[in-house]
DNA sequence: GCAATTTGACCGGC
DNA sequence: GCCGGTCAAATTGC
């Protein structure tokens, strides 16, 4: 079977399940049966965007999917955390989005901006790669008061080019420094839909710099992103009444980073649509070691329900997705819409 | 030579 | 005046 045929196939199939569903949601159909229809449905529509982003053509199941693209958020205010438990050599990411309307100046109140932390293990104890796909430009560093760590400040690098206004600030937590927390300032207008095409897996270091050599605003780099993912990546979703423990087989190759994740903005939009954006990861590799990224299933929170809907987030913890960290400075790249969140 | 990073200076908000 | 964020010249690396 062709790639495309795969793809019409899975996508298919997640149709039928999610009429299922619908069906059977206002039924007594226990949660369980439910709770596998979701499954159903997330693997499916995975499976086929993992195949549009990879190319993919049967047999093996691609990594994640990765289209980082910034969380589409429909509503101000909104709020998406990912916690996962950390543990060595596990990737972590937590992710707050919300609006910066508070304290900032008026300049800023109107710039959406989220946060991802994300843990990651390095094997020369630097910090690990916080890749998100895009491609950043370090522009300032400041000691911030009360903080171990200086603070570091990103730019698109397609800025001028594109009038991307997008930044990021990476930062290492004082409680562990191995935790960096990111946050995300404007939403990328450098082309950020576009499909990322496989991309070979790039050293951990550099990247950044070759995607600069392009003319076009890399896209997101799915494939890097998870292309440190080992097998078995577990990704969960958790809902009040619903729990999608999703697992996917990656490649045994080694990984150059796992950026991205895709968010299912399925509870919310069940009936109507089911993804909702996806979101990134970070990491890139230099270690091949096993980091996981799991999901917390039921721990998984919603900051401000009313306000995500929509927006689903995840944690990682540390079954199944292993992230080799290696990164010389994170790039700062940013993890939204497929993803995790919480 | 070009592009990215570094780092001190500057600016604006509180 | 302090602090966080950004600018821009100098530096570094490819």
């Amino acid at each position: 079977m062709d790639t495309s045929a795969c793809i019409i196939n899975e996508i298919t199939q997640g149709m039928e399940l999610a009429k299922q569903l619908k069906s059977i949601l206002s039924s007594e159909s226990s949660l369980g049966t439910k709770q596998a229809l979701i499954q159903g449905i997330i693997s499916s529509y995975d499976s086929a965007l993992l195949m549009v982003n990879w190319g993919h053509s049967g047999g093996q199941t691609p990594p994640l999917t990765p289209p980082l693209a910034p969380p589409v958020l429909s509503q101000p205010e909104s709020s998406v955390s990912i916690d996962e438990s950390p543990r060595s050599g596990d990737f972590n990411q937590t992710f707050d989005y919300q609006q910066d309307q508070k304290g900032a100046s008026k300049k800023r109140k109107a710039i959406t901006t989220w946060r991802n932390q994300i843990r990651i293990s390095t094997d020369n104890g630097l910090e690990g790669n916080t890749d998100d796909g895009y491609s950043w430009r370090k522009y300032g560093q400041k000691d911030i008061l009360g903080a171990k760590f200086p603070r570091s400040y990103y730019r698109c690098t397609y800025r001028y080019i594109h009038q991307c206004m997008a930044r990021k600030q990476v930062q290492r937590t004082d409680e562990d420094p191995m935790v960096f927390e990111i946050t995300y300032r404007g939403q990328h207008t450098c082309n950020p839909a576009t499909p990322p095409s496989v991309v070979p897996p790039q050293s951990p270091e550099k990247h950044e710099t070759e995607q600069n050599n392009h003319q076009l605003p890399p896209p997101p780099k799915s494939g890097e992103m998870f292309s440190n993912l080992r097998e078995n990546l577990s990704v969960c979703t958790s809902d009040s009444d619903a729990t999608i423990k999703h697992s996917f087989s990656f490649p045994s190759a080694s990984f150059g980073s796992l950026e991205n994740y895709q968010q299912f903005d399925f509870l919310n939009e069940l009936g109507h649509s089911f993804l909702q954006g996806y979101s990134p990861s970070f990491i890139s590799p230099a270690t091949s070691g096993s980091n996981y990224f799991t999901e917390r299933g039921s721990d998984f929170q919603h900051h401000d329900d009313s306000h995500l809907s929509g927006i689903t987030t995840a944690s990682t913890t540390n079954s199944p997705l292993a992230f080799p960290a290696d990164q010389q400075d994170f790039s700062p790249n940013f993890p939204f819409n497929s993803g995790f969140f919480i």
